[in-house]
DNA sequence: AAGCTAGCGGAGGGTTGCCTCCGGATGCAA
DNA sequence: TTGCATCCGGAGGCAACCCTCCGCTAGCTT
């Protein structure tokens, strides 16, 4: 139940015949491999040789190099708010820091895209208020539970998480760790200190 | 009295000749700018025309892209290295605070160049060196003296940073807040909990 | 001040990637 | 099955960038 579904239609919409449409997801994927590989400015002929198809299906499909990378960009996020539902059974705090693992987890190897998308772009903003809709609730409501300090809002946690994602670690755990380090900021300073 | 000084000479060394050294230094400066601007993938004739400097004397001075990032690279983790000297007249937590914060201003516009480094460098291990030996002593006296948790190490507490000196901020006051929040993590957990 | 040599600049050849364009193929509706 | 609208692929022109090479310039030394 997050506010996805009825998203801008401002990107490269799917197109209609079956062959289109399998070209259109394969070109998606690739690009999305090719992009965590090869950064920001992989190569677009590369995307197509990847998926199969000739360069002139990508353009016709993406005739920009952004419209692709918003195009695999919006698909990211979908996934991610997607699935924010369901947690609000669990109690307040865990709730959240379940929330955030996944934003961690789904995000991490997207250094490239977002790199790319950070600036100037209509969909992005429009992206974040997705991912605002999907957590802000579970920060809401671990605030009113008073297991997170009332200082702070949704966009400060957004920033530390995501700073996170862009962060090289070594091993997984050592990510968790980290992030509970600073999970553990987000706590309510304890009475005394 | 950081390690700096003797540092690895694998990279380019400063020429001798006078008009040499200017170029030199006018080029690592046209990088700076240049790399921060457009990323890493930043024209190498653009950098030289920066620098007022043919193309054969950057190619000359750097023989390749890598060298030119790292020289530039190298140059930005000796300040930030210099600037621990004296921290420890601070209080523990004072000083590694102070210190923390300096990186993350330090390094918060080298994105691109980050990105490109992090893979397979040697500089990038010994420049790596370079942070510990500065900021590990702070951490350690932090923690002899209670104020910051013992189950975590330094590399925990930069790869915390480092991730927030990559995330875009609207707002240096938000940036500080932010670090505020993380730093709050490292605190010993309040006895009860 | 005169010579030696390190250093300079930029023309130019090669490579790579971008993007257009259109003849041919193919899904789909009737 | 047939017709047509949609979609496909990749050749090719264009632009940008990379990097080498070499004739000239100008610090430095004696």
């Amino acid at each position: 139940m997050t506010s996805a579904g009825q998203a801008p239609e401002v990107f490269a919409q799917r197109p209609k015949r079956a062959d289109a449409r399998r070209n259109y997801d394969a070109l998606i994927t690739a690009a999305r491999k090719a992009f965590a590989e090869n950064g920001a400015a992989a190569s677009l002929e590369d995307v197509a040789r990847r998926a199969g198809v000739g360069i002139g299906t990508l353009y016709r499909n993406f005739p920009t190099r952004r419209h692709l990378f918003e195009a695999v960009y919006v698909e990211e996020v979908r996934a991610l708010c997607h699935s924010a539902e369901g947690l609000s059974e669990l109690p307040p705090w865990d709730a959240l820091v379940a929330w955030l693992h996944r934003f961690v987890a789904y995000v991490a190897t997207k250094r490239a895209l977002a790199e790319q998308l950070l600036h100037d772009s209509e969909i992005f903003t429009s992206c974040r208020a997705e991912i605002f809709s999907a957590g802000e609730p579970l920060m809401r409501r671990a605030q009113s539970a008073g297991v997170v300090r009332d200082d702070i809002g949704f966009d400060d946690v957004v920033r530390l998480i995501s700073g996170l994602t862009m962060a090289q670690f070594p091993s997984p755990e050592q990510r968790d760790r980290v992030l509970g380090v600073a999970l553990d900021g987000l706590r309510p300073p304890a009475p005394p200190r």
